[in-house]
DNA sequence: ATCAACTAGTTGAACTCTCAACTATCCCCG
DNA sequence: CGGGGATAGTTGAGAGTTCAACTAGTTGAT
Protein backbone atom coordinates (compact mmCIF):
# COMPACT_ATOMS: atom_id res chain seq x y z
CA UNK A 1 0.00 0.00 0.00
CA UNK A 2 1.63 3.27 -0.89
CA UNK A 3 0.90 6.38 1.77
CA UNK A 4 0.19 9.43 -0.18
CA UNK A 5 1.42 12.50 0.85
CA UNK A 6 -1.08 14.13 2.76
CA UNK A 7 -1.89 17.85 2.11
CA UNK A 8 0.98 19.45 4.58
CA UNK A 9 3.49 16.57 3.16
CA UNK A 10 2.43 17.92 -0.71
CA UNK A 11 3.07 21.25 0.68
CA UNK A 12 6.23 21.09 2.14
CA UNK A 13 7.51 18.62 -0.62
CA UNK A 14 6.74 20.90 -3.55
CA UNK A 15 7.73 23.91 -1.15
CA UNK A 16 11.38 22.84 -0.90
CA UNK A 17 11.68 21.34 -4.81
CA UNK A 18 10.73 24.67 -6.09
CA UNK A 19 12.94 27.01 -3.44
CA UNK A 20 15.75 24.83 -4.31
CA UNK A 21 15.92 24.65 -8.02
CA UNK A 22 14.49 28.53 -7.70
CA UNK A 23 17.55 29.04 -5.75
CA UNK A 24 20.18 26.74 -8.04
CA UNK A 25 18.57 28.22 -10.94
CA UNK A 26 19.16 32.03 -9.81
CA UNK A 27 22.62 31.95 -9.05
CA UNK A 28 23.46 29.53 -12.16
CA UNK A 29 21.97 32.13 -14.79
CA UNK A 30 23.93 34.66 -12.20
CA UNK A 31 26.90 33.06 -12.87
CA UNK A 32 26.32 32.51 -16.41
CA UNK A 33 25.53 36.05 -17.23
CA UNK A 34 28.05 37.90 -14.88
CA UNK A 35 30.78 35.44 -15.80
CA UNK A 36 30.26 33.30 -18.84
CA UNK A 37 30.06 29.56 -16.88
CA UNK A 38 27.38 27.22 -15.55
CA UNK A 39 27.77 27.02 -11.41
CA UNK A 40 29.19 23.27 -12.64
CA UNK A 41 32.14 24.90 -13.92
CA UNK A 42 32.64 27.16 -11.26
CA UNK A 43 32.67 24.51 -8.97
CA UNK A 44 35.37 23.05 -10.71
CA UNK A 45 37.33 25.69 -10.91
CA UNK A 46 36.73 26.30 -7.34
CA UNK A 47 38.04 23.13 -5.72
CA UNK A 48 40.87 23.39 -8.00
CA UNK A 49 42.09 26.47 -6.76
CA UNK A 50 41.74 24.94 -3.36
CA UNK A 51 44.15 22.25 -4.24
CA UNK A 52 47.79 21.72 -3.66
CA UNK A 53 49.26 23.15 -6.86
CA UNK A 54 45.78 24.02 -8.24
CA UNK A 55 45.88 20.19 -9.41
CA UNK A 56 44.01 17.62 -9.08
CA UNK A 57 43.70 14.02 -10.21
CA UNK A 58 40.07 13.83 -12.47
CA UNK A 59 38.78 11.10 -10.08
CA UNK A 60 39.49 12.51 -6.97
CA UNK A 61 37.63 16.00 -8.45
CA UNK A 62 35.01 14.10 -9.38
CA UNK A 63 34.72 12.55 -6.21
CA UNK A 64 34.85 15.86 -4.10
CA UNK A 65 31.99 17.29 -6.64
CA UNK A 66 29.57 14.50 -6.56
CA UNK A 67 30.00 14.29 -10.53
CA UNK A 68 30.21 11.36 -12.58
CA UNK A 69 34.23 11.17 -14.45
CA UNK A 70 32.05 11.32 -17.41
CA UNK A 71 30.72 14.45 -16.73
CA UNK A 72 33.78 15.58 -15.29
CA UNK A 73 35.63 14.63 -18.20
CA UNK A 74 33.33 16.40 -20.32
CA UNK A 75 33.64 19.61 -18.52
CA UNK A 76 37.36 19.75 -18.18
CA UNK A 77 37.37 19.28 -22.15
CA UNK A 78 34.99 22.22 -22.33
CA UNK A 79 37.27 24.65 -19.85
CA UNK A 80 40.72 23.36 -21.14
CA UNK A 81 39.15 24.91 -24.78
CA UNK A 82 38.72 28.10 -23.13
CA UNK A 83 42.33 28.04 -21.27
CA UNK A 84 40.85 27.81 -17.88
CA UNK A 85 41.74 24.34 -16.84
CA UNK A 86 44.98 21.97 -18.57
CA UNK A 87 45.58 18.27 -18.30
CA UNK A 88 48.75 16.43 -16.91
CA UNK A 89 49.88 12.97 -17.43
CA UNK A 90 49.82 12.06 -13.41
CA UNK A 91 53.52 11.22 -12.83
CA UNK A 92 52.57 8.03 -10.25
CA UNK A 93 49.95 6.14 -12.54
CA UNK A 94 50.12 6.20 -16.13
CA UNK A 95 46.17 5.62 -16.03
CA UNK A 96 45.84 9.23 -14.37
CA UNK A 97 44.92 12.45 -15.70
CA UNK A 98 45.67 15.83 -13.14
CA UNK A 99 43.54 18.53 -14.09
CA UNK A 100 45.43 21.99 -13.52
CA UNK A 101 43.79 25.61 -13.28
CA UNK A 102 45.52 27.83 -15.56
CA UNK A 103 46.64 31.35 -14.16
CA UNK A 104 44.03 32.53 -16.59
CA UNK A 105 41.61 30.49 -15.21
CA UNK A 106 42.25 31.47 -12.12
CA UNK A 107 41.92 34.82 -12.87
CA UNK A 108 38.44 33.90 -13.74
CA UNK A 109 37.61 32.56 -10.49
CA UNK A 110 38.52 35.75 -8.76
CA UNK A 111 36.73 38.49 -10.93
CA UNK A 112 33.91 36.01 -10.78
CA UNK A 113 33.53 34.62 -6.99
CA UNK A 114 32.62 38.15 -5.07
CA UNK A 115 29.25 38.40 -7.27
CA UNK A 116 28.91 34.79 -6.70
CA UNK A 117 28.94 34.68 -3.40
CA UNK A 118 26.68 38.13 -2.95
CA UNK A 119 24.08 36.20 -4.55
CA UNK A 120 24.64 33.42 -2.51
CA UNK A 121 24.35 35.38 0.67
CA UNK A 122 21.20 37.57 -1.19
CA UNK A 123 19.58 34.93 -1.71
CA UNK A 124 20.36 32.50 0.67
CA UNK A 125 22.07 34.06 4.09
CA UNK A 126 20.09 37.14 3.81
CA UNK A 127 16.95 35.61 3.73
CA UNK A 128 16.73 33.50 6.81
CA UNK A 129 17.35 33.98 10.51
CA UNK A 130 20.69 32.34 12.12
CA UNK A 131 18.45 29.52 13.59
CA UNK A 132 17.05 28.98 10.44
CA UNK A 133 20.49 28.38 9.14
CA UNK A 134 21.38 26.27 12.00
CA UNK A 135 18.57 24.12 11.01
CA UNK A 136 18.95 23.99 7.25
CA UNK A 137 22.36 22.34 8.02
CA UNK A 138 21.36 19.87 9.99
CA UNK A 139 18.17 19.07 7.85
CA UNK A 140 21.00 18.80 4.78
CA UNK A 141 23.44 17.12 6.65
CA UNK A 142 20.70 14.50 7.68
CA UNK A 143 19.62 14.31 4.14
CA UNK A 144 23.37 14.07 2.51
CA UNK A 145 24.32 10.97 5.13
CA UNK A 146 21.23 9.06 4.02
CA UNK A 147 21.85 9.80 0.14
CA UNK A 148 25.10 9.74 -0.06
CA UNK A 149 27.13 7.95 2.85
CA UNK A 150 30.78 8.91 1.26
CA UNK A 151 30.52 12.46 0.75
CA UNK A 152 33.59 14.57 1.46
CA UNK A 153 32.00 16.87 3.54
CA UNK A 154 33.02 16.58 7.40
CA UNK B 1 33.94 45.21 -0.46
CA UNK B 2 32.95 41.39 -0.80
CA UNK B 3 31.77 39.14 2.43
CA UNK B 4 32.99 35.77 2.24
CA UNK B 5 31.45 33.26 3.40
CA UNK B 6 32.60 31.94 6.92
CA UNK B 7 33.69 28.21 7.67
CA UNK B 8 30.66 27.78 9.00
CA UNK B 9 28.92 29.30 6.69
CA UNK B 10 30.65 27.58 3.77
CA UNK B 11 29.76 24.71 5.57
CA UNK B 12 26.14 24.87 5.49
CA UNK B 13 25.76 25.99 1.95
CA UNK B 14 27.80 23.09 0.63
CA UNK B 15 26.11 20.36 2.79
CA UNK B 16 22.45 22.40 1.61
CA UNK B 17 23.98 22.31 -2.01
CA UNK B 18 24.71 18.60 -2.12
CA UNK B 19 22.02 17.36 -0.12
CA UNK B 20 19.52 19.08 -2.83
CA UNK B 21 21.12 17.81 -5.55
CA UNK B 22 21.71 14.56 -4.62
CA UNK B 23 17.77 14.37 -3.31
CA UNK B 24 16.83 15.68 -6.77
CA UNK B 25 19.29 13.02 -8.73
CA UNK B 26 18.10 10.16 -6.91
CA UNK B 27 15.15 10.61 -7.48
CA UNK B 28 15.54 11.36 -11.00
CA UNK B 29 17.05 7.75 -11.45
CA UNK B 30 14.49 6.44 -9.72
CA UNK B 31 11.97 7.54 -12.24
CA UNK B 32 14.13 6.78 -15.07
CA UNK B 33 14.93 3.57 -14.11
CA UNK B 34 11.31 2.22 -13.05
CA UNK B 35 8.99 4.45 -15.66
CA UNK B 36 11.41 5.84 -18.26
CA UNK B 37 10.88 9.69 -17.84
CA UNK B 38 12.60 12.16 -15.79
CA UNK B 39 11.44 14.19 -13.02
CA UNK B 40 10.19 17.53 -15.08
CA UNK B 41 8.52 14.82 -17.10
CA UNK B 42 6.43 13.55 -14.46
CA UNK B 43 5.73 16.51 -12.87
CA UNK B 44 3.81 17.54 -16.36
CA UNK B 45 1.57 14.73 -16.30
CA UNK B 46 0.36 15.36 -12.34
CA UNK B 47 -0.17 18.63 -13.14
CA UNK B 48 -2.40 17.63 -15.95
CA UNK B 49 -4.01 14.97 -14.15
CA UNK B 50 -5.28 17.39 -11.44
CA UNK B 51 -6.59 19.64 -13.72
CA UNK B 52 -10.04 19.89 -15.06
CA UNK B 53 -10.18 18.00 -18.15
CA UNK B 54 -6.89 17.06 -17.67
CA UNK B 55 -6.11 19.43 -19.98
CA UNK B 56 -4.02 23.25 -19.48
CA UNK B 57 -3.19 26.44 -21.63
CA UNK B 58 0.78 25.96 -22.16
CA UNK B 59 1.19 29.01 -20.29
CA UNK B 60 -0.66 28.34 -17.33
CA UNK B 61 1.33 24.77 -17.71
CA UNK B 62 4.55 26.47 -17.31
CA UNK B 63 4.06 29.18 -14.73
CA UNK B 64 2.71 25.95 -12.41
CA UNK B 65 5.82 24.52 -13.09
CA UNK B 66 7.94 27.52 -12.98
CA UNK B 67 8.96 26.13 -16.34
CA UNK B 68 9.90 28.63 -19.29
CA UNK B 69 7.85 28.20 -21.94
CA UNK B 70 10.67 27.10 -24.42
CA UNK B 71 11.14 24.38 -21.88
CA UNK B 72 7.71 23.35 -21.83
CA UNK B 73 7.07 23.20 -26.11
CA UNK B 74 9.94 21.40 -26.16
CA UNK B 75 8.59 18.62 -23.04
CA UNK B 76 5.26 18.52 -24.51
CA UNK B 77 6.34 17.78 -28.06
CA UNK B 78 8.50 14.79 -26.76
CA UNK B 79 5.77 13.84 -24.15
CA UNK B 80 3.16 13.85 -27.38
CA UNK B 81 5.79 11.41 -29.10
CA UNK B 82 4.99 8.72 -26.36
CA UNK B 83 1.26 9.37 -26.89
CA UNK B 84 1.16 10.49 -23.15
CA UNK B 85 -0.11 14.18 -23.92
CA UNK B 86 -2.24 15.47 -27.16
CA UNK B 87 -2.33 19.07 -28.03
CA UNK B 88 -5.61 20.97 -28.48
CA UNK B 89 -6.59 24.30 -30.02
CA UNK B 90 -7.57 26.80 -27.53
CA UNK B 91 -11.39 27.47 -28.29
CA UNK B 92 -11.31 31.08 -27.34
CA UNK B 93 -7.94 32.31 -28.11
CA UNK B 94 -6.51 31.42 -31.31
CA UNK B 95 -2.85 31.74 -30.27
CA UNK B 96 -3.35 29.24 -27.46
CA UNK B 97 -3.01 25.57 -27.74
CA UNK B 98 -3.94 22.83 -24.35
CA UNK B 99 -1.91 20.27 -23.36
CA UNK B 100 -4.22 17.36 -22.69
CA UNK B 101 -3.18 13.87 -20.80
CA UNK B 102 -4.68 11.19 -22.88
CA UNK B 103 -5.67 8.01 -21.42
CA UNK B 104 -2.62 6.38 -21.50
CA UNK B 105 -0.93 9.10 -20.09
CA UNK B 106 -2.85 8.60 -17.09
CA UNK B 107 -2.42 5.50 -16.99
CA UNK B 108 1.73 5.82 -17.07
CA UNK B 109 1.30 8.03 -14.70
CA UNK B 110 -1.03 5.94 -12.37
CA UNK B 111 1.81 3.25 -12.97
CA UNK B 112 4.35 5.59 -11.72
CA UNK B 113 2.99 7.90 -8.85
CA UNK B 114 3.20 5.04 -5.78
CA UNK B 115 6.85 4.11 -6.31
CA UNK B 116 8.13 7.97 -6.81
CA UNK B 117 5.67 8.47 -3.59
CA UNK B 118 7.72 5.76 -1.86
CA UNK B 119 10.78 7.37 -2.90
CA UNK B 120 10.07 10.94 -1.92
CA UNK B 121 9.30 9.24 1.80
CA UNK B 122 12.30 7.07 1.84
CA UNK B 123 14.40 9.83 0.97
CA UNK B 124 13.05 12.97 2.87
CA UNK B 125 10.09 12.30 4.74
CA UNK B 126 11.31 9.02 6.66
CA UNK B 127 14.51 10.71 6.97
CA UNK B 128 13.38 14.16 8.85
CA UNK B 129 11.79 14.27 12.59
CA UNK B 130 8.35 16.38 12.33
CA UNK B 131 10.03 19.12 13.72
CA UNK B 132 12.63 19.34 11.08
CA UNK B 133 10.11 19.12 8.30
CA UNK B 134 7.85 22.16 9.68
CA UNK B 135 11.43 23.71 9.74
CA UNK B 136 12.04 23.03 6.07
CA UNK B 137 8.45 24.53 4.97
CA UNK B 138 8.96 27.56 6.60
CA UNK B 139 12.74 28.17 5.01
CA UNK B 140 11.50 26.60 1.81
CA UNK B 141 8.76 29.08 1.94
CA UNK B 142 11.03 32.49 2.91
CA UNK B 143 13.55 31.69 -0.16
CA UNK B 144 10.57 31.05 -2.38
CA UNK B 145 8.75 34.42 -1.39
CA UNK B 146 12.10 36.25 -2.34
CA UNK B 147 13.23 34.49 -5.18
CA UNK B 148 9.79 34.11 -6.84
CA UNK B 149 7.39 36.36 -5.56
CA UNK B 150 4.88 35.42 -7.76
CA UNK B 151 4.59 31.34 -7.37
CA UNK B 152 1.85 30.12 -7.14
CA UNK B 153 2.40 27.84 -4.03
CA UNK B 154 -0.58 28.68 -1.37
C1' DA C 1 -10.45 51.29 -37.79
C1' DT C 2 -5.53 51.26 -37.28
C1' DC C 3 -1.18 50.33 -35.60
C1' DA C 4 2.19 49.71 -32.06
C1' DA C 5 2.98 46.97 -28.22
C1' DC C 6 2.18 42.93 -25.96
C1' DT C 7 1.09 37.90 -25.31
C1' DA C 8 1.17 32.77 -26.82
C1' DG C 9 3.69 29.45 -28.44
C1' DT C 10 7.28 27.19 -31.39
C1' DT C 11 11.73 26.40 -33.39
C1' DG C 12 16.78 25.44 -34.16
C1' DA C 13 21.30 25.77 -32.61
C1' DA C 14 24.43 25.43 -28.99
C1' DC C 15 25.34 23.49 -24.69
C1' DT C 16 25.33 20.20 -20.72
C1' DC C 17 24.45 15.80 -18.90
C1' DT C 18 23.61 10.69 -19.04
C1' DC C 19 24.48 6.21 -20.34
C1' DA C 20 26.89 2.54 -22.23
C1' DA C 21 30.84 1.10 -24.53
C1' DC C 22 35.60 1.33 -24.95
C1' DT C 23 40.95 1.64 -24.16
C1' DA C 24 44.62 1.55 -21.15
C1' DT C 25 46.75 0.60 -16.95
C1' DC C 26 47.21 -1.39 -12.42
C1' DC C 27 46.66 -4.93 -8.83
C1' DC C 28 47.08 -9.28 -6.99
C1' DC C 29 46.22 -14.23 -6.50
C1' DG C 30 47.66 -18.58 -7.95
C1' DC D 1 55.03 -14.16 -14.00
C1' DG D 2 50.55 -14.44 -16.15
C1' DG D 3 45.98 -13.39 -16.50
C1' DG D 4 41.42 -12.02 -14.57
C1' DG D 5 39.32 -8.40 -12.42
C1' DA D 6 39.30 -3.83 -10.81
C1' DT D 7 40.33 1.19 -11.64
C1' DA D 8 41.16 5.66 -14.56
C1' DG D 9 39.59 8.16 -17.91
C1' DT D 10 37.50 9.20 -22.54
C1' DT D 11 34.19 9.03 -26.17
C1' DG D 12 29.84 9.34 -28.96
C1' DA D 13 25.14 9.21 -29.21
C1' DG D 14 20.90 10.60 -27.37
C1' DA D 15 18.08 13.44 -24.33
C1' DG D 16 16.87 17.77 -21.95
C1' DT D 17 17.62 22.80 -21.38
C1' DT D 18 18.70 27.53 -22.74
C1' DC D 19 18.71 31.38 -25.56
C1' DA D 20 17.40 34.23 -29.16
C1' DA D 21 14.73 34.68 -33.06
C1' DC D 22 10.53 33.97 -35.11
C1' DT D 23 5.22 33.64 -36.39
C1' DA D 24 0.72 34.57 -35.21
C1' DG D 25 -2.99 36.52 -32.70
C1' DT D 26 -4.71 40.01 -29.32
C1' DT D 27 -5.23 44.48 -27.07
C1' DG D 28 -5.68 49.29 -26.34
C1' DA D 29 -4.91 54.02 -27.39
C1' DT D 30 -5.84 57.22 -30.67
Amino acid sequence: MTRWLNPDEQRTWRAFLFASRALLETLDKELQRDSGMPHAYYEILVRLSEAPDRSMRMSDLADSLASSRSRLSHAVTRLTEQGWVRREDCPTDRRGQLAVLTEQGYEVLAAAAPRHVDGVRAHLFDQLTPEQLGQLGQISSRLLDHLDPDHELR
